[in-house]
DNA sequence: CCCCCCCC
């Protein structure tokens, strides 16, 4: 971002002449007011410096800007109308904020600026995450989705009918963690996501590379050909659309790097520390845990496991955490099942070790009686 | 001109 413009702390109610140059960091939903059928939405913009402003629209400009001002991009804005934050949410909203009407200028600016955008959040690791149940402290997580579970309906203990569904995140050391979207993010945010990894992993089916499976007669499940190790997943960090969709072009979403570690896998049958499991062809093999790679293998099915990097042999042991056909993802027939099929063990969290549960398995029932709702 | 909560 140059600096031929003004700051966001350069402009102050009655500054005139001014033009920042903005990303849009934040964009919340549409709401109308509580105490009168005001409409309005609030956004927060950020300058180069990683300083940030909120920005408000009112009524009918709330549509007429809805194109104009999208997530992730960079405008230029100068006239808005600058205003000091009403006292009460000063800590809210910061010192001043932006109201953008129709005398607001914008002008659209063609630069990536994502890095910066990113470069502003502070990632929670998936093990901290207990230390922040039941505070009301917000916190940024990084994570790969790698499971949609069904949308579902639960009831509060008010009575309340809610829609949730939920994500599974996979965190770079392969830790997951269960997202729960409610309401309004199971039919925004994860409807996109859903769409969205559709639309990613059929263009990564082209160009993964084949892989083939077999069993020797001793039993040993092999896995054997080219692989990807998916070893870095940069960045997003809104469950927002725009954002994800914005990464995803940019090929940020995911990127896998080939392992020369890695060229030919074997899974021993070594009982005492596998699970049997059956594949979706009907071959049973054995699964153990830890770290977790995605292997893709033809068109048909993508195998996602999770290896164990043995002392002392160049062999990886692997689980398979499910497997998922592309062909029933990309049809329509599938739509509002989750797009994932598994089989064997599901995934296992990571257990809570304070307070209410943040993370899931089938096994915390005891826990979840406990917690506070 | 708004205050973004909460909830299996």
């Amino acid at each position: 971002m140059g600096d031929k413009f003004q700051l966001i702390h350069d402009v102050s109610p009655g500054t005139t002449g001014w033009t920042v140059k903005v990303v849009v960091a934040e964009k919340f939903s549409p709401r109308v007011a509580q105490r009168s059928p005001t409409k309005y939405q609030n956004l927060i913009l950020m300058d180069s410096e990683g300083s940030t402003v909120q920005a408000t629209l009112y009524g009918q400009n709330i549509t007429a800007f809805q194109d104009e001002l999208i997530l992730g991009k960079t405008y230029l804005i100068s006239n808005a109308l600058v205003k000091e934050t009403n006292a009460e949410y000063k800590a809210k909203s910061g010192e001043i904020q932006w109201t953008i009407s129709g005398r607001t200028r914008i002008r659209r600016v063609e630069e990536n600026n994502s890095n910066l955008l990113i470069s502003t959040y502070s990632f929670t690791d998936f093990e901290d995450l207990p230390k922040y149940m039941d505070s009301n402290v917000d916190i940024s997580v990084i994570g790969m989705i790698i499971d949609i579970k069904p949308r579902r309906i639960i009831q509060t203990r008010f009575g309340k009918e809610c829609q949730v569904q939920d994500l599974v995140l996979v965190n770079k050391r392969f830790d997951t963690v269960l997202l729960t979207m409610w309401e309004a993010f199971v039919d925004n945010e994860c409807k996109y996501i859903c769409q969205n990894l559709k639309k990613k992993t059929c263009s990564d089916w082209k160009a993964s590379q084949s892989l083939s499976i077999s069993t020797k007669a001793d039993s040993s499940f092999f896995i054997d050909g080219e692989f990807e190790l998916v070893e870095e997943f940069k960045s997003w960090g809104h469950t927002n659309s725009e954002i994800i969709d914005n990464m995803i072009s940019e090929k940020h979403y995911l990127t896998s790097t080939p392992s020369k570690l890695f060229s030919k896998l074997s899974v021993p049958t070594d009982e005492k520390d596998f699970t049997e499991i059956k594949n979706i062809q009907g071959l049973k093999t054995v699964i153990p845990t830890v770290a977790s790679m995605r292997l893709s293998m033809d068109e048909d099915e993508i195998f996602y496991v999770k290896a164990i990097m043995q002392e002392l042999s160049p062999d990886c042991k692997f689980e398979i955490l499910f497997i998922v056909n592309p062909s029933q993802i990309a049809g329509d027939k599938n739509k509002g099942k989750a797009p994932v099929e598994h089989i064997g063990e599901p995934i296992k969290f990571l257990e809570p070790t304070t307070k209410r549960s943040l993370f899931h398995s089938d096994t915390d029932d005891a826990q979840s009686s406990k917690k506070k709702m």
